[in-house]
DNA sequence: GTCTATAAATAGATAGAC
DNA sequence: GTCTATCTATTTATAGAC
């Protein structure tokens, strides 16, 4: 509305004080919907969390559902950044990539308590909302394929190059990497440190050592 | 507090009445927390789902939390005797056993559509409630070790006996399976029909092959 | 035993002051 | 841009009729 440039030697202009609050807000979103789930937690809660009110929040966002939704959409951006560490750490590392990809993987989700809550919150949420369902179906597909790079260059090392599509080793990699994740939050004692790494030695053994992938019955020979 | 013997000819005696309305209320407990979230549901709901009132509910369960409780302790016992149904499917069959395992897992998961919700929502009440989670973890452990018969089964067939604890085997073939499970759910295309048994051969066959399971740097050599 | 009616608390969202 | 006050709907749980 102002048109007038006035020289006011603010630290912040309207636009940073708006993203930082919008940040802000985010940040205490995810962790209220990690620990008290979407319906469990309140805009008051959220708001609080973040350091402000209700009506700061309802003019920074839609509402409750909008905020969770930016949360599914910003995670993505986030997962497809972390297949890129990962890629660097395997890629980088002079060690057995295996055990890198175990301990990087490991140490990641021992580090953020709240993420697997939430990712449990997102899925669930997803599955309930068939359009949400799709997009959070496309954010999974990209950060795996950040995660086939790292894939070819584990299988390359244990010498089954080519043998079996990366796309398929990538789904169960983190399949198994999830479930073994959340397993060990429930009760850590059944999931030691060195157990994902393990899991994975054996995965990437087991592709080197398969026998030509024999269909259940027949599939395409080609 | 009648004690007059009354030969009343009724077809359902008041215990068998009222045990009939706690089963449909669970029931209906189960499909409504697996499909409107444990916080999202209403009693309300759950009452309706089971045809009763919300009086009905609160005459036979102690209220919404009770249920679900409830529901806990009881997924626990069913999930020991579809242990015992994998025992048996893998033990009985003739054809390999890994193929057996697998088809008999995508069968059962594809077969129950609220199940992985509910199963996810019940992780995350325990995630959420520190008692809840200690027996959410006791009784997982309980199904487990009913899933480490068919994993010594299994690791005998492929020659891997006694190479490896078969707790850490059915650790990891589960949260293979879990994972995968969601991923299917989530992305049916992600998740072909073949890949769990495949990730299943692939685990078992790096089992088989993996060399004396050198540890990260040491631990008990005992 | 189950239902209807209702109490008491809390939710998401909005309006207007500043 | 943010806060306070409030509206309306919905929630869990209970009380009393039948």
């Amino acid at each position: 509305m102002d048109s007038e440039s006035d020289g006011k030697p603010k630290r912040l202009t309207r636009a940073e004080a708006k993203a930082r609050t919008r940040r802000l807000l985010l940040d205490a979103a995810a962790r209220t919907f990690a620990r008290k789930g979407y319906a469990g937690a309140s805009v008051e809660e959220i708001a609080e969390a973040a350091g402000y009110s209700i009506g700061a929040l309802y003019s920074n966002f839609g509402g409750k559902e909008e905020l969770f939704i930016e949360l599914m959409v910003g995670g993505a951006k986030a997962r497809v950044e972390r297949g890129g560490q990962v890629f660097a750490a395997v890629e980088a590392g002079t060690e057995d990539p295996v055990t890198a990809l175990g301990r990087f993987l490991m140490e990641t989700s021992d580090k953020d308590d709240d993420l697997a809550l939430l990712q449990a919150e997102l899925w669930l949420y997803a599955m309930r909302n068939p359009g949400m369902r799709d997009r959070l179906a496309a954010a999974q597909r990209e950060s795996r394929e950040a995660l086939e790079g790292v894939m070819e260059a584990v299988l390359a090392r244990v010498g089954a190059s080519g043998a079996v599509p990366a796309p398929a080793v990538a789904t169960v990699a983190s399949a198994m990497f999830q479930g073994l994740v959340r397993q060990r939050r429930l009760d850590p004692s059944s999931v030691p440190d060195d157990l994902l790494r393990q899991a994975m030695r054996w995965l990437f053994i087991g592709i080197a050592n398969a026998p030509e992938t024999p269909g259940p019955s027949e599939e395409d020979p080609s």
